[in-house]
DNA sequence: GTGAAAGCGCTAACAG
DNA sequence: CTGTTAGCGCTTTCAC
């Protein structure tokens, strides 16, 4: 072993042997003051670092890892990065981790379980702690990866797991509250995918409180949570006139209108359209998308906060989820109803008669 | 030492002791069939596999990454990944990486320097290599990150650093050709930021080209790559009147139609637009923006490509950049120039009179 | 406080 | 092909 003290030889990253030697200390004198935050200021550990950043030694943080079973990792995973929504969620986590020194590690489901395990299996046994931005697993594929590691789930609660969530019901009853001042009566609920957890949520909520605004909402779908999955909506929709849309996230509302417009139809004029989300294409489309703002940076850096909490404990603190708020943002794709009857914008439809 | 054959005893995770122990080998014997590729179907090979995946035993990659110096990590770095463009471009060697047994550690640098810089410096020692989506880093600066880790540049050119770039050149001639086409004699090109290498690319593309195609070409800017940039680009590209203007990017392109649309002007009537990138917005926009296709997805994919090549082969691998195809995507934006003189369409300004 | 020594779990060089 | 033996660079008892 006495190799190891041989000085800082050929262009080697310097180890804690380099230093050691140089300072005329010991290994391990060199490791505590690396890993000890409060031995800033004694006599020697000053002298250890300097030495060391005039050696240019850097910690090796796998050999850390190695012997302390964490690695400052944590993966988020997502189901896919190019959708703004994800986006934002990813950059809060992000802003969150690299706060408290963590880094993170990305996993992109591309909207396949099959991936998304995959991945997860590779990335499980090198992170501190997991992420799940919006997860293809079941509820107890989630648990079983709980059982390895402190997870953390958004957009979703699993019994068991901790979770950060978006105040559903009240971003609902803002809604609600907003078509029905406009004079709207009748709704359409551009319903998302079956297993959806915001969607049953929503879907609840807004049966519970239509009645509170004299408003009546039909339920139509299940759609994709995608611009295409708008599209279709749209061609249901049309079929069951009402004077308002409220689509289940921004990109159904954002092929909603599309495909309304392409239709003949005008917006708000004939239909008005509310979104979920606010995502940036909301107002970049025309007219720009009155939504129900979810605070998905929030969301972000308050799930790797929970997360770093459930590290830093030892139990698995499984308390009830953390409900942030939402708020209106109303833009140009709500009015009030049109003078046209609901049926009327139809009249435009090219060549889709049965 | 003998305490580590002692058994799979508590809940402990299994290692290869655990697994030799129980199928009767040596440790190493275990280590190799699962490090040896090759080695999959020898007799205790077999054996192995069966005792191990009964008692769940998983490799630990923080050992594994300690003795062999590989972690099998990459890092990708982007100055914002909610802007569209770098999302497929994470896409790309999210999916490339996957491929080849790799996990991406994501590395969002919001634009500055100096976080792009920290989380260098605490992800290097992680990762195998490095693939820069969007550095802030100066050249040297790269330079200085290539002499540790293997790095590949996306949409830049750095010497004695491989990169993957777009063919800008054809992608401005043809755009060149199609505005020429449709009747345009005179246009703008709304600039980028200053240091950005695809902006000088571009710019010395069109004053070379343009000629060819019996246009003129002014330069205004530079203004930032965003759909703000693009704001404050309108009201430039106003005070000089051309019936049409090419844009650094999409979004300088959509933030340019929106202002410009506020501003009383129609679009493509009295100004065609086009852009450069593709990103998902420039067919959400209304009307759809006509614009040169990078690919970026098969970028990122590229990128890793090149990157894991390096990693492969010992040396530093420094050829000349390899260069991917573009086309032009024809949207609404464009049009032959209406027959209003390029003037009429400021009339409808209100209210910035000097 | 500091130093010595034993691992963390794996791979790699070297014999057999 | 298999077993033996050193480490990879760091943390962590355990003595002093």
């Amino acid at each position: 072993m006495g190799s190891k003290g041989s000085g800082p030889d050929g262009g080697r990253t310097p180890t804690i042997y380099d230093v050691a030697a140089a300072a005329g200390v010991a290994p391990s004198t060199v490791s505590r003051t690396f890993s000890r935050p409060g031995r800033v200021n004694s006599e020697t550990a000053q002298r250890i670092r300097a030495v060391a950043d005039q050696l240019g030694y850097r910690v090796n943080p796998v050999a850390r890892a190695l012997s302390t079973s964490r690695t400052s990792l944590i993966a988020v995973v997502v189901a896919d990065i190019s959708n703004p929504f994800f986006a934002a969620i990813i950059r809060g986590v992000q802003a969150g981790a690299a706060q408290a020194g963590y880094t993170v590690l990305l996993i992109d489901s591309e909207e396949s379980e099959a991936i998304e395990r995959e991945a997860l299996i590779r990335a499980l046994p090198l992170v501190d702690g997991v992420v799940l931005g919006s997860s293809r697993l079941s509820d107890s594929g989630i648990r079983t990866v709980a059982k390895q590691r402190p997870v953390v789930v958004v957009n979703r609660t699993v019994s068991g797991v901790p979770s950060v969530v978006i105040d559903n019901r009240s971003g609902v009853r803002t809604a609600l509250e907003h078509l029905a001042g406009l004079g709207h009566q009748r709704l359409t609920y551009a319903a998302g995918p079956e297993a959806s957890w915001p969607d049953g949520v929503r879907w609840r909520a807004l049966r519970e409180l239509a009645g509170n605004f004299g408003v009546r909402v039909d339920r139509r779908g299940p759609f994709a949570p995608t611009i295409s999955g708008g599209t279709r909506a749209a061609e249901v929709v049309r079929q069951h006139p009402a004077s308002a849309v409220i689509a289940y996230n921004d990109q159904v509302a954002i092929g909603i209108m599309r495909r309304l417009t392409q239709l003949g139809a005008r917006i708000p004029a004939n239909v008005s359209v509310v979104g979920f989300d606010n995502i940036l294409p909301a107002e970049l489309v025309t007219p720009g998308l009155t939504t129900v703002e979810a605070p998905l940076y929030a969301q972000g850096k308050t799930a790797v906060g929970t997360l770093l909490a459930t590290i830093g404990s030892a139990r698995p603190q499984t308390g009830p989820a953390v409900v942030l708020p939402t708020r209106l943002v109303v833009r140009g794709s709500t009015a009030v109803p049109g003078a046209y009857d609901p049926a009327t914008w139809q009249i435009s439809d090219a060549g889709t008669s049965p």
